[in-house]
DNA sequence: CGTAGTTTTGATGTCAGTCAAAATGTGTGG
DNA sequence: CCACACATTTTGACTGACATCAAAACTACG
Protein backbone atom coordinates (compact mmCIF):
# COMPACT_ATOMS: atom_id res chain seq x y z
CA UNK A 1 0.00 0.00 0.00
CA UNK A 2 1.07 3.34 -0.98
CA UNK A 3 2.16 6.13 1.62
CA UNK A 4 -0.43 7.99 0.24
CA UNK A 5 -3.25 8.17 -2.40
CA UNK A 6 -1.92 8.27 -5.88
CA UNK A 7 -3.40 11.85 -6.55
CA UNK A 8 -1.49 13.32 -4.00
CA UNK A 9 1.56 11.66 -4.70
CA UNK A 10 4.23 13.86 -5.91
CA UNK A 11 6.33 11.16 -7.37
CA UNK A 12 3.40 10.60 -10.05
CA UNK A 13 2.52 14.56 -10.21
CA UNK A 14 3.25 16.11 -13.69
CA UNK A 15 3.77 19.34 -11.81
CA UNK A 16 6.43 18.30 -9.51
CA UNK A 17 9.27 20.16 -11.61
CA UNK A 18 7.30 23.36 -10.86
CA UNK A 19 6.43 22.87 -7.38
CA UNK A 20 7.73 22.31 -4.15
CA UNK A 21 9.32 19.06 -5.22
CA UNK A 22 11.62 20.54 -7.65
CA UNK A 23 15.37 19.51 -6.85
CA UNK A 24 14.06 16.37 -5.05
CA UNK A 25 15.56 13.54 -4.86
CA UNK A 26 12.96 10.46 -5.05
CA UNK A 27 13.30 9.47 -1.42
CA UNK A 28 13.27 12.93 -0.45
CA UNK A 29 9.84 12.96 -2.64
CA UNK A 30 7.96 10.15 -0.84
CA UNK A 31 9.05 12.25 2.31
CA UNK A 32 6.95 14.98 1.30
CA UNK A 33 4.11 12.85 -0.21
CA UNK A 34 3.11 11.57 3.26
CA UNK A 35 2.77 15.15 5.08
CA UNK A 36 0.20 16.29 2.12
CA UNK A 37 -3.19 16.40 2.68
CA UNK A 38 -5.87 16.12 0.37
CA UNK A 39 -8.50 19.12 0.17
CA UNK A 40 -12.29 18.72 -1.46
CA UNK A 41 -12.24 20.17 -4.77
CA UNK A 42 -12.90 23.61 -4.06
CA UNK A 43 -15.82 25.22 -6.57
CA UNK A 44 -15.85 28.14 -8.05
CA UNK A 45 -15.92 31.40 -5.36
CA UNK A 46 -15.37 29.33 -2.57
CA UNK A 47 -12.66 30.38 -0.35
CA UNK A 48 -9.44 28.82 0.15
CA UNK A 49 -8.32 31.24 3.24
CA UNK A 50 -9.00 34.45 4.72
CA UNK A 51 -7.17 37.66 5.81
CA UNK A 52 -6.31 37.42 9.10
CA UNK A 53 -7.24 34.21 9.42
CA UNK A 54 -4.72 31.62 10.98
CA UNK A 55 -2.32 29.87 8.37
CA UNK A 56 -1.41 26.82 9.37
CA UNK A 57 -1.14 24.93 6.16
CA UNK A 58 0.51 26.55 2.33
CA UNK A 59 -1.58 24.90 -0.48
CA UNK A 60 0.11 23.70 -3.85
CA UNK A 61 -2.59 24.22 -6.34
CA UNK A 62 -2.85 21.02 -7.92
CA UNK A 63 -5.64 21.84 -11.00
CA UNK A 64 -7.96 25.08 -11.58
CA UNK A 65 -7.21 28.63 -10.84
CA UNK A 66 -7.22 30.87 -8.08
CA UNK A 67 -6.92 34.45 -7.38
CA UNK A 68 -5.26 36.22 -4.49
CA UNK A 69 -6.70 39.67 -2.64
CA UNK A 70 -6.27 42.25 -0.23
CA UNK A 71 -9.01 44.40 1.55
CA UNK A 72 -7.50 47.23 3.16
CA UNK A 73 -9.07 49.48 5.98
CA UNK A 74 -11.68 51.37 3.77
CA UNK A 75 -12.48 47.95 2.19
CA UNK A 76 -10.87 48.93 -1.00
CA UNK A 77 -10.01 45.56 -2.53
CA UNK A 78 -6.66 44.87 -4.86
CA UNK A 79 -6.02 41.77 -6.62
CA UNK A 80 -2.62 40.60 -5.77
CA UNK A 81 -2.21 37.89 -8.38
CA UNK A 82 -3.89 34.50 -9.73
CA UNK A 83 -2.35 30.98 -9.24
CA UNK A 84 -2.29 28.65 -11.59
CA UNK A 85 -1.19 24.70 -11.61
CA UNK A 86 2.26 24.09 -9.86
CA UNK A 87 2.24 27.18 -7.76
CA UNK A 88 2.83 27.77 -3.99
CA UNK A 89 0.08 29.87 -1.96
CA UNK A 90 0.09 31.81 1.23
CA UNK A 91 3.61 32.82 1.31
CA UNK A 92 3.29 36.22 2.64
CA UNK A 93 1.59 34.38 5.71
CA UNK A 94 5.09 32.89 7.02
CA UNK A 95 5.68 36.24 8.86
CA UNK A 96 3.34 36.47 11.59
CA UNK A 97 1.71 33.04 10.94
CA UNK A 98 -1.82 34.66 9.69
CA UNK A 99 -2.76 35.10 5.76
CA UNK A 100 -2.28 38.63 4.97
CA UNK A 101 -4.94 37.88 1.62
CA UNK A 102 -7.52 36.27 0.55
CA UNK A 103 -7.26 33.12 -1.79
CA UNK A 104 -11.02 32.31 -4.02
CA UNK A 105 -11.26 29.96 -6.51
CA UNK A 106 -11.50 31.24 -10.11
CA UNK A 107 -13.66 27.64 -11.16
CA UNK A 108 -13.60 24.48 -9.71
CA UNK A 109 -10.13 23.93 -8.74
CA UNK A 110 -7.94 21.60 -5.95
CA UNK A 111 -5.33 22.12 -3.88
CA UNK A 112 -2.66 20.19 -2.04
CA UNK A 113 -2.48 20.80 1.47
CA UNK A 114 0.80 21.26 2.97
CA UNK A 115 0.66 21.68 6.73
CA UNK A 116 3.21 24.22 8.27
CA UNK A 117 4.39 22.32 11.33
CA UNK A 118 5.54 19.05 9.08
CA UNK A 119 6.87 21.44 6.46
CA UNK A 120 8.97 22.97 9.01
CA UNK A 121 10.16 20.09 10.19
CA UNK A 122 10.74 18.51 6.65
CA UNK A 123 12.44 21.44 5.85
CA UNK A 124 15.30 21.14 8.62
CA UNK A 125 15.79 17.14 7.85
CA UNK A 126 15.89 17.85 3.77
CA UNK A 127 18.25 21.11 3.32
CA UNK A 128 17.09 20.75 -0.88
CA UNK A 129 13.41 21.16 -0.28
CA UNK A 130 14.40 24.27 2.45
CA UNK A 131 16.35 25.04 -0.84
CA UNK A 132 13.48 25.10 -2.88
CA UNK A 133 10.97 27.00 -0.39
CA UNK A 134 13.61 30.31 -0.27
CA UNK A 135 13.54 29.64 -4.17
CA UNK A 136 9.97 29.98 -3.88
CA UNK A 137 9.91 32.60 -2.10
CA UNK A 138 12.26 34.59 -3.65
CA UNK A 139 10.41 33.96 -7.02
CA UNK A 140 7.16 36.06 -5.46
CA UNK A 141 9.58 38.61 -4.39
CA UNK A 142 11.59 38.83 -7.59
CA UNK A 143 7.06 38.95 -9.46
CA UNK A 144 5.90 41.50 -7.26
CA UNK A 145 8.51 43.91 -7.98
CA UNK A 146 7.73 43.49 -11.51
CA UNK A 147 4.00 44.28 -10.59
CA UNK A 148 5.11 47.28 -8.93
CA UNK A 149 6.97 48.63 -12.18
CA UNK A 150 4.17 48.20 -14.15
CA UNK A 151 1.77 49.55 -11.69
CA UNK A 152 4.27 52.42 -11.10
CA UNK A 153 5.50 52.69 -14.93
CA UNK A 154 2.97 51.59 -17.50
CA UNK A 155 0.28 52.73 -19.47
CA UNK A 156 -3.22 50.85 -19.64
CA UNK A 157 -2.06 48.95 -22.98
CA UNK A 158 1.43 47.99 -22.21
CA UNK A 159 -0.38 46.66 -18.68
CA UNK A 160 -2.91 44.68 -21.29
CA UNK A 161 -0.22 43.34 -23.18
CA UNK A 162 2.07 42.46 -20.23
CA UNK A 163 -0.58 40.82 -18.85
CA UNK A 164 -1.54 38.41 -21.65
CA UNK A 165 2.05 37.92 -22.29
CA UNK A 166 2.65 36.69 -18.30
CA UNK A 167 -0.25 34.13 -18.65
CA UNK A 168 1.16 33.07 -22.01
CA UNK A 169 4.39 32.70 -20.40
CA UNK A 170 3.06 30.32 -17.82
CA UNK A 171 0.41 28.22 -19.93
CA UNK A 172 3.38 27.72 -21.98
CA UNK A 173 5.44 26.41 -18.94
CA UNK A 174 2.39 23.96 -17.92
CA UNK A 175 2.50 22.51 -21.20
CA UNK A 176 -0.33 24.06 -22.56
CA UNK A 177 -0.93 26.35 -25.67
CA UNK A 178 0.88 29.70 -24.96
CA UNK A 179 -0.89 31.47 -28.17
CA UNK A 180 -4.55 29.99 -27.43
CA UNK A 181 -5.83 30.34 -23.57
CA UNK A 182 -9.24 30.81 -21.70
CA UNK A 183 -9.77 33.50 -18.98
CA UNK A 184 -10.47 32.04 -15.73
CA UNK A 185 -10.81 35.54 -14.12
CA UNK A 186 -13.59 37.87 -15.37
CA UNK A 187 -12.53 41.51 -16.83
CA UNK A 188 -13.08 42.85 -13.64
CA UNK A 189 -10.42 40.85 -11.68
CA UNK A 190 -8.18 42.02 -14.37
CA UNK A 191 -8.85 45.52 -13.89
CA UNK A 192 -8.18 45.14 -10.23
CA UNK A 193 -5.32 43.66 -10.60
CA UNK A 194 -3.39 45.95 -13.29
CA UNK A 195 -5.19 48.99 -11.45
CA UNK A 196 -7.57 49.96 -14.03
CA UNK A 197 -11.61 49.87 -14.63
CA UNK A 198 -13.06 47.44 -16.41
CA UNK A 199 -14.18 49.50 -19.77
CA UNK A 200 -10.56 50.56 -19.89
CA UNK A 201 -9.64 46.58 -20.11
CA UNK A 202 -12.50 46.01 -22.19
CA UNK A 203 -11.60 49.10 -24.68
CA UNK A 204 -7.62 48.03 -24.57
CA UNK A 205 -9.09 44.23 -25.76
CA UNK A 206 -11.29 45.85 -28.47
CA UNK A 207 -7.98 48.19 -29.66
CA UNK A 208 -5.35 44.50 -29.22
CA UNK A 209 -8.35 42.73 -31.61
CA UNK A 210 -8.72 45.84 -34.07
CA UNK A 211 -5.06 45.52 -34.77
CA UNK A 212 -4.84 41.84 -35.50
CA UNK A 213 -2.87 40.85 -32.60
CA UNK A 214 -5.37 39.04 -30.46
CA UNK A 215 -9.35 37.65 -31.13
CA UNK A 216 -11.03 37.42 -28.71
CA UNK A 217 -14.33 35.46 -27.75
CA UNK A 218 -15.42 36.02 -24.38
CA UNK A 219 -12.70 34.53 -22.14
CA UNK A 220 -11.16 33.06 -25.06
CA UNK A 221 -8.26 34.88 -26.04
CA UNK A 222 -6.21 33.84 -28.73
CA UNK A 223 -2.68 35.37 -29.73
CA UNK A 224 -2.29 36.19 -33.50
CA UNK A 225 0.86 37.96 -33.58
CA UNK A 226 3.06 37.13 -30.23
CA UNK A 227 5.81 39.16 -31.46
CA UNK A 228 3.88 42.42 -32.52
CA UNK A 229 1.95 41.93 -28.54
CA UNK A 230 5.87 41.81 -26.89
CA UNK A 231 6.87 44.84 -29.10
CA UNK A 232 3.90 46.54 -27.04
CA UNK A 233 6.10 45.49 -24.13
CA UNK A 234 9.78 46.07 -25.45
CA UNK A 235 10.13 48.11 -28.28
CA UNK A 236 13.45 46.55 -29.20
CA UNK A 237 11.05 44.13 -30.86
CA UNK B 1 40.61 38.14 21.06
CA UNK B 2 37.49 38.60 19.29
CA UNK B 3 36.22 36.48 17.09
CA UNK B 4 35.24 39.11 14.98
CA UNK B 5 35.94 43.13 14.99
CA UNK B 6 32.81 44.74 17.87
CA UNK B 7 32.15 46.31 14.55
CA UNK B 8 30.57 43.97 13.17
CA UNK B 9 29.64 42.18 16.12
CA UNK B 10 26.24 40.94 15.66
CA UNK B 11 26.22 40.61 20.10
CA UNK B 12 26.61 43.94 20.68
CA UNK B 13 24.61 45.32 17.56
CA UNK B 14 21.47 47.96 18.60
CA UNK B 15 19.82 46.19 15.46
CA UNK B 16 19.96 42.81 16.44
CA UNK B 17 16.84 42.68 17.47
CA UNK B 18 15.39 44.01 13.71
CA UNK B 19 17.57 42.25 12.18
CA UNK B 20 18.84 38.44 10.98
CA UNK B 21 20.07 38.05 14.86
CA UNK B 22 16.08 38.37 15.94
CA UNK B 23 15.56 35.19 17.62
CA UNK B 24 19.15 33.60 18.26
CA UNK B 25 20.73 32.52 20.92
CA UNK B 26 23.98 34.51 22.21
CA UNK B 27 26.00 30.83 21.22
CA UNK B 28 24.28 31.05 17.69
CA UNK B 29 24.99 34.95 17.34
CA UNK B 30 28.72 34.33 17.70
CA UNK B 31 28.40 31.75 15.03
CA UNK B 32 26.70 34.16 13.19
CA UNK B 33 29.25 37.44 13.51
CA UNK B 34 31.79 34.95 12.14
CA UNK B 35 31.12 35.25 9.01
CA UNK B 36 30.06 38.86 8.16
CA UNK B 37 32.36 40.89 6.66
CA UNK B 38 33.48 44.06 6.74
CA UNK B 39 32.78 46.57 4.28
CA UNK B 40 33.99 49.98 3.41
CA UNK B 41 31.49 52.30 3.74
CA UNK B 42 29.68 53.54 0.80
CA UNK B 43 29.46 57.36 -0.16
CA UNK B 44 26.60 59.11 -1.75
CA UNK B 45 25.25 57.38 -5.34
CA UNK B 46 27.83 54.72 -5.03
CA UNK B 47 26.35 50.93 -6.25
CA UNK B 48 26.20 48.44 -3.39
CA UNK B 49 25.34 46.11 -6.19
CA UNK B 50 24.10 46.03 -9.98
CA UNK B 51 21.08 44.29 -11.69
CA UNK B 52 22.03 41.04 -12.91
CA UNK B 53 25.27 40.61 -11.32
CA UNK B 54 26.39 37.46 -9.46
CA UNK B 55 25.04 37.30 -5.89
CA UNK B 56 27.83 36.10 -3.53
CA UNK B 57 26.32 38.60 -0.44
CA UNK B 58 23.62 39.66 1.17
CA UNK B 59 23.90 43.23 2.86
CA UNK B 60 22.31 44.12 6.12
CA UNK B 61 22.37 47.99 6.46
CA UNK B 62 24.27 48.92 9.58
CA UNK B 63 24.00 52.96 8.94
CA UNK B 64 22.95 55.41 6.13
CA UNK B 65 20.19 54.20 3.94
CA UNK B 66 19.88 52.89 0.29
CA UNK B 67 17.37 53.06 -2.99
CA UNK B 68 16.78 49.96 -4.75
CA UNK B 69 15.75 50.56 -8.23
CA UNK B 70 14.75 48.10 -11.23
CA UNK B 71 15.21 49.17 -14.84
CA UNK B 72 13.07 47.54 -17.34
CA UNK B 73 13.96 46.96 -21.33
CA UNK B 74 12.91 50.58 -22.31
CA UNK B 75 15.52 51.81 -19.54
CA UNK B 76 12.44 53.03 -17.90
CA UNK B 77 13.19 52.85 -13.89
CA UNK B 78 11.42 52.23 -10.85
CA UNK B 79 12.08 52.61 -7.53
CA UNK B 80 11.32 49.46 -5.09
CA UNK B 81 12.21 50.51 -2.09
CA UNK B 82 14.30 52.04 0.56
CA UNK B 83 16.60 50.12 3.48
CA UNK B 84 17.39 51.62 6.73
CA UNK B 85 19.39 50.16 9.19
CA UNK B 86 18.72 46.64 10.13
CA UNK B 87 16.96 45.37 7.18
CA UNK B 88 18.52 42.95 4.31
CA UNK B 89 18.36 43.67 0.89
CA UNK B 90 19.87 41.33 -2.08
CA UNK B 91 16.70 38.86 -1.33
CA UNK B 92 15.14 38.99 -4.89
CA UNK B 93 18.47 37.44 -5.71
CA UNK B 94 18.49 34.10 -4.04
CA UNK B 95 15.98 32.82 -7.41
CA UNK B 96 18.90 32.88 -9.74
CA UNK B 97 22.27 33.74 -7.57
CA UNK B 98 21.66 37.31 -9.84
CA UNK B 99 20.58 40.61 -7.99
CA UNK B 100 17.62 41.36 -9.61
CA UNK B 101 17.92 45.17 -8.86
CA UNK B 102 20.24 48.10 -8.37
CA UNK B 103 21.10 49.63 -4.66
CA UNK B 104 22.52 52.85 -3.98
CA UNK B 105 23.34 54.40 -0.99
CA UNK B 106 21.13 57.27 -0.32
CA UNK B 107 24.04 59.29 1.32
CA UNK B 108 26.57 57.60 3.37
CA UNK B 109 26.26 54.11 4.85
CA UNK B 110 27.70 50.93 6.10
CA UNK B 111 26.56 47.64 5.29
CA UNK B 112 27.37 44.06 6.65
CA UNK B 113 28.28 41.65 4.38
CA UNK B 114 26.66 37.95 4.61
CA UNK B 115 28.50 35.52 2.41
CA UNK B 116 25.81 33.78 0.96
CA UNK B 117 27.81 30.32 0.89
CA UNK B 118 28.50 30.66 4.40
CA UNK B 119 25.14 32.20 5.20
CA UNK B 120 23.26 28.87 3.61
CA UNK B 121 26.20 26.26 5.73
CA UNK B 122 24.32 28.30 8.95
CA UNK B 123 20.56 28.44 8.39
CA UNK B 124 21.19 24.18 7.73
CA UNK B 125 23.24 24.15 11.12
CA UNK B 126 20.89 26.76 12.88
CA UNK B 127 16.94 26.22 12.34
CA UNK B 128 16.02 29.33 14.00
CA UNK B 129 18.17 31.41 11.90
CA UNK B 130 16.98 29.90 8.48
CA UNK B 131 13.64 30.20 10.87
CA UNK B 132 14.20 33.96 10.45
CA UNK B 133 15.37 34.29 6.75
CA UNK B 134 12.11 32.72 6.06
CA UNK B 135 10.25 35.55 8.01
CA UNK B 136 12.59 38.49 6.80
CA UNK B 137 11.67 36.68 3.09
CA UNK B 138 7.60 36.87 4.01
CA UNK B 139 7.82 40.52 5.48
CA UNK B 140 9.18 41.57 1.86
CA UNK B 141 6.50 40.11 0.32
CA UNK B 142 3.60 41.15 2.34
CA UNK B 143 5.14 44.66 2.41
CA UNK B 144 5.40 44.63 -1.65
CA UNK B 145 1.89 43.66 -1.50
CA UNK B 146 1.01 46.77 0.14
CA UNK B 147 2.88 48.54 -2.51
CA UNK B 148 0.99 46.85 -5.04
CA UNK B 149 -2.07 48.04 -3.45
CA UNK B 150 -0.70 51.39 -2.72
CA UNK B 151 -0.09 51.68 -6.37
CA UNK B 152 -3.30 50.25 -7.71
CA UNK B 153 -5.87 51.92 -6.02
CA UNK B 154 -4.75 54.80 -4.29
CA UNK B 155 -4.78 58.65 -5.00
CA UNK B 156 -1.25 61.00 -5.22
CA UNK B 157 -3.16 62.14 -1.61
CA UNK B 158 -2.91 58.84 0.02
CA UNK B 159 0.33 57.41 -1.84
CA UNK B 160 1.62 60.83 -0.13
CA UNK B 161 0.71 60.27 2.99
CA UNK B 162 1.18 56.54 3.25
CA UNK B 163 4.60 57.28 2.38
CA UNK B 164 5.44 59.57 5.70
CA UNK B 165 3.72 57.59 7.37
CA UNK B 166 5.62 54.08 6.12
CA UNK B 167 8.73 55.87 7.60
CA UNK B 168 7.37 57.57 10.49
CA UNK B 169 7.20 53.56 11.85
CA UNK B 170 10.21 52.37 10.59
CA UNK B 171 11.79 55.40 12.01
CA UNK B 172 9.77 54.75 15.07
CA UNK B 173 11.19 51.21 15.39
CA UNK B 174 15.05 52.13 14.83
CA UNK B 175 14.24 54.32 17.61
CA UNK B 176 14.17 57.47 16.41
CA UNK B 177 11.33 60.22 16.43
CA UNK B 178 8.49 59.01 14.88
CA UNK B 179 7.32 62.86 13.95
CA UNK B 180 10.44 64.48 12.76
CA UNK B 181 13.52 63.25 10.31
CA UNK B 182 15.29 64.23 7.62
CA UNK B 183 14.04 62.39 3.91
CA UNK B 184 17.53 60.79 2.61
CA UNK B 185 16.20 60.70 -0.74
CA UNK B 186 15.50 63.18 -3.10
CA UNK B 187 11.69 64.24 -4.02
CA UNK B 188 12.45 62.38 -7.65
CA UNK B 189 12.88 59.25 -5.80
CA UNK B 190 9.53 59.37 -3.84
CA UNK B 191 8.08 60.39 -6.92
CA UNK B 192 9.55 57.43 -8.95
CA UNK B 193 8.89 55.14 -6.23
CA UNK B 194 5.16 56.05 -5.77
CA UNK B 195 4.37 55.72 -9.62
CA UNK B 196 3.71 60.12 -9.63
CA UNK B 197 5.98 62.85 -10.83
CA UNK B 198 8.19 64.91 -8.62
CA UNK B 199 6.10 67.73 -9.54
CA UNK B 200 2.92 65.99 -7.84
CA UNK B 201 4.89 65.22 -4.86
CA UNK B 202 6.09 68.72 -4.64
CA UNK B 203 2.09 69.52 -4.89
CA UNK B 204 1.51 67.29 -2.43
CA UNK B 205 3.63 68.21 0.22
CA UNK B 206 2.69 71.85 -0.13
CA UNK B 207 -0.76 70.91 0.29
CA UNK B 208 -0.14 69.33 3.48
CA UNK B 209 2.27 72.14 4.98
CA UNK B 210 -0.83 74.37 4.25
CA UNK B 211 -3.36 72.62 6.21
CA UNK B 212 -0.92 72.29 9.10
CA UNK B 213 -0.62 68.96 8.93
CA UNK B 214 3.30 68.55 8.06
CA UNK B 215 5.80 70.96 8.53
CA UNK B 216 8.21 70.80 5.41
CA UNK B 217 11.80 72.46 5.39
CA UNK B 218 14.20 71.26 2.44
CA UNK B 219 14.52 67.37 3.33
CA UNK B 220 13.61 67.86 6.74
CA UNK B 221 10.07 66.70 7.49
CA UNK B 222 8.51 67.42 11.04
CA UNK B 223 4.70 65.49 11.39
CA UNK B 224 2.29 67.96 13.44
CA UNK B 225 -1.10 66.26 13.48
CA UNK B 226 -0.26 62.27 12.85
CA UNK B 227 -3.66 61.85 13.79
CA UNK B 228 -4.88 64.14 10.72
CA UNK B 229 -1.89 62.14 8.15
CA UNK B 230 -3.21 58.51 9.10
CA UNK B 231 -6.71 59.64 8.67
CA UNK B 232 -5.98 60.42 4.87
CA UNK B 233 -5.30 56.86 4.62
CA UNK B 234 -7.77 55.88 6.59
CA UNK B 235 -10.63 57.51 7.42
CA UNK B 236 -12.23 55.87 9.70
CA UNK B 237 -9.72 57.91 12.09
C1' DC C 1 -37.93 32.45 -22.19
C1' DG C 2 -36.78 35.58 -18.64
C1' DT C 3 -33.65 37.31 -15.24
C1' DA C 4 -29.25 38.40 -13.43
C1' DG C 5 -24.53 38.98 -14.24
C1' DT C 6 -20.94 40.38 -17.38
C1' DT C 7 -19.01 42.87 -21.11
C1' DT C 8 -18.99 46.47 -24.48
C1' DT C 9 -19.61 51.07 -26.10
C1' DG C 10 -20.33 56.05 -25.76
C1' DA C 11 -20.24 60.71 -23.46
C1' DT C 12 -18.19 63.47 -20.09
C1' DG C 13 -15.14 64.78 -16.25
C1' DT C 14 -10.94 64.92 -13.55
C1' DC C 15 -6.57 63.93 -11.60
C1' DA C 16 -2.10 63.82 -12.41
C1' DG C 17 1.49 64.32 -16.28
C1' DT C 18 4.09 67.36 -19.13
C1' DC C 19 6.30 71.49 -20.31
C1' DA C 20 8.35 75.70 -18.94
C1' DA C 21 10.25 78.94 -15.91
C1' DA C 22 11.19 80.78 -11.45
C1' DA C 23 12.99 80.02 -6.85
C1' DT C 24 15.86 77.87 -3.81
C1' DG C 25 19.70 75.21 -2.35
C1' DT C 26 24.52 73.18 -2.79
C1' DG C 27 29.17 72.98 -3.89
C1' DT C 28 33.50 74.85 -5.74
C1' DG C 29 37.18 77.83 -6.55
C1' DG C 30 38.99 82.34 -6.13
C1' DC D 1 33.25 85.11 2.38
C1' DC D 2 31.49 85.72 -1.96
C1' DA D 3 30.41 84.65 -6.84
C1' DC D 4 29.20 81.54 -10.00
C1' DA D 5 27.50 77.18 -11.93
C1' DC D 6 24.69 73.39 -11.39
C1' DA D 7 21.17 70.55 -9.23
C1' DT D 8 16.90 70.31 -6.95
C1' DT D 9 12.45 71.96 -5.79
C1' DT D 10 8.47 74.75 -6.44
C1' DT D 11 4.87 76.92 -9.01
C1' DG D 12 1.82 77.81 -12.96
C1' DA D 13 -0.61 76.76 -17.40
C1' DC D 14 -2.13 73.37 -20.29
C1' DT D 15 -3.04 68.60 -21.89
C1' DG D 16 -4.34 63.95 -21.99
C1' DA D 17 -5.17 59.27 -20.40
C1' DC D 18 -8.05 56.93 -17.85
C1' DA D 19 -12.12 57.03 -14.50
C1' DT D 20 -16.83 57.56 -14.04
C1' DC D 21 -21.51 57.43 -15.31
C1' DA D 22 -25.03 55.54 -18.14
C1' DA D 23 -27.04 52.45 -21.22
C1' DA D 24 -27.00 48.85 -24.58
C1' DA D 25 -25.51 44.19 -26.00
C1' DC D 26 -24.33 39.87 -24.93
C1' DT D 27 -24.11 35.45 -22.13
C1' DA D 28 -25.42 32.03 -18.96
C1' DC D 29 -28.41 29.49 -16.47
C1' DG D 30 -32.54 27.96 -14.29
Amino acid sequence: MEPSSPLTSCLTCRLSDLCLPCGLQINELEQLATIIKNKRPLRIDELLYSQDEECQSLYAVKSGSFRSFIVNSEGVEQTIGFYLPGELTGLDALLHGRFSCYAVALETGSVCELPLSRLNELCVEIPSLQHQMTRILSKEIASDHDQILLLGHSSAKERMATFLLMLSRRYGALGFSNTEFKLSMRRQDIANFLGLSNETISRQLTKLRKTGIISVKQRGIQIIDLKLLRSIVEPCY
